[in-house]
DNA sequence: ATTATCTATAGATCTATAGATAATGC
DNA sequence: ATTATCTATAGATCTATAGATAATGC
């Protein structure tokens, strides 16, 4: 027998002037959507309110329905873009048993991949100058958790090896910025044909960015490819 | 005899309502950094023309004078940022007679002190989605070549290694994120007291890049201590 | 005459609010 | 009655241009 098409379900509410969404995401989903979308390729400024209202499906003013001001849309996509690597952080950290280069791997090829492609492209945002504001705190106060986190590993791979606050810093931005430079020549290169290797690209970008992060952690050859073995039985 | 304090200089031109400049500074050299210090502050899009132009001690209209459009305040200072770097590339591939490491020491210790605290401190810029524009196609095109000498120098250092664009990106963002990242813990701390460590802090920052950067490439204890030692004897 | 600056403003935004409306739910 | 959306708009910008003005230079 065929497969039963549902009706569209009843939907409460003024009906949308553009028509009904095709997209399974609920609406606020739509916009959260179509801002990443629109942030990472614009920058935060220079998108407006009826950008992104209007990707999503919307007209400009239904948008705050969802969201009271601009701001709290670019935060709630920083705090779910952090929130993952940080609670893979903290199941690492409780695991002492396992080396800790192991650990460090797959917390930054897992960080990499959530920057390269989650559900939102957001890591070039990070470094915005707007995240500076009062209404960013709570995502900072998450990306210093996440940075701790890569320190305290870092910690353990080499243990009393000076300028460790700096390291973790490069380490932040190694993988931060890693992320941001790859993503940008993606985008030069593959512009035009829509690049279709994005999946494929994520696949190389974890593991390219852990090895890197331990790299610079001091790891040897040996070591990398041991610690990568257990990374990946991990999974 | 009591030094000479010269005569404020014959100025053509109507005076500026806010008084004579105090500064050394051309007027479009006042207007270059006091977009620099705006524009990473805040932002480039968040910079309204009327700041960068009262910072510099003029009125906004008065700005039109130096520079026709806003975009070209940014394409000025990203070119005069990467240029130095580039130039300083162009100069290390030319020596063959050098060690590749040591080579790759100083590039990345120069670049990284650049964007730490060069005349301008922009290099949180760098990833702007702005920067995409047709009018930043100079810049991209300098910072592309950068990127081409890093991944030389990398290919000397590590001949045939698998992954080198992958790897090349991630040393441009190790370097350019990296920075990023200690300013913006500079900032975090430092924001109160005025951060008195600022230059003291640039002369750590450009060697632990460097020495992350030969990390990355590959560049066991050794073979970085004697790059260092080789890199500051070029100086 | 030339220059660097000024004042004033057109025109084009952009965010956020107020209040109406067209659905479903009960 | 409740909800999700709409239309309309106030008020606040912001960039860039037009044209005047107050200096020095010749």
């Amino acid at each position: 027998m065929a497969i039963q098409r549902s009706r569209p379900p009843a939907r409460v509410g003024r009906p949308r002037a553009a028509g009904p969404s095709e997209s399974e995401l609920s609406p606020r989903e739509e916009v959260l959507a179509a801002a990443a979308e629109l942030f990472t390729e614009n920058g935060y400024a220079a998108t407006t309110t009826r950008a992104v209202a209007e990707k999503a499906g919307l007209r400009q003013a239904s948008m705050y329905h969802y969201f009271a001001r601009k701001e709290d849309i670019l935060a709630t996509l920083l705090e779910s873009t952090v929130e993952p690597s940080l609670l893979l952080a903290g199941t690492l950290l409780a695991r002492p048993g396992l080396d800790p280069a192991a650990r460090l791997w797959t917390l930054a090829a897992a960080d990499a991949a959530l920057l390269h492609r989650g559900l939102y492209n957001l890591g070039a945002l990070y470094q915005l100058p707007e995240v500076r504001g009062e209404r960013f705190a709570r995502f900072r106060g998450a990306r210093a958790e996440l940075r701790s986190a890569y320190g305290a590993l870092l910690e353990l791979i080499a243990p009393g090896e000076p300028g460790r606050e700096l390291r973790c810093d490069l380490l932040l931005g190694l993988v931060e910025g890693g992320v941001a430079v790859v993503r940008d020549r993606e985008r030069e290169r593959g512009g035009a044909d829509g690049g279709g290797d994005g999946e494929f690209e994520t696949e190389r970008v974890g593991p390219a960015v852990a090895d890197a992060a331990l790299r610079l952690a001091g790891c040897d050859r040996a070591r990398r490819e041991a610690a990568a073995r257990a990374a990946r039985e991990l999974l």
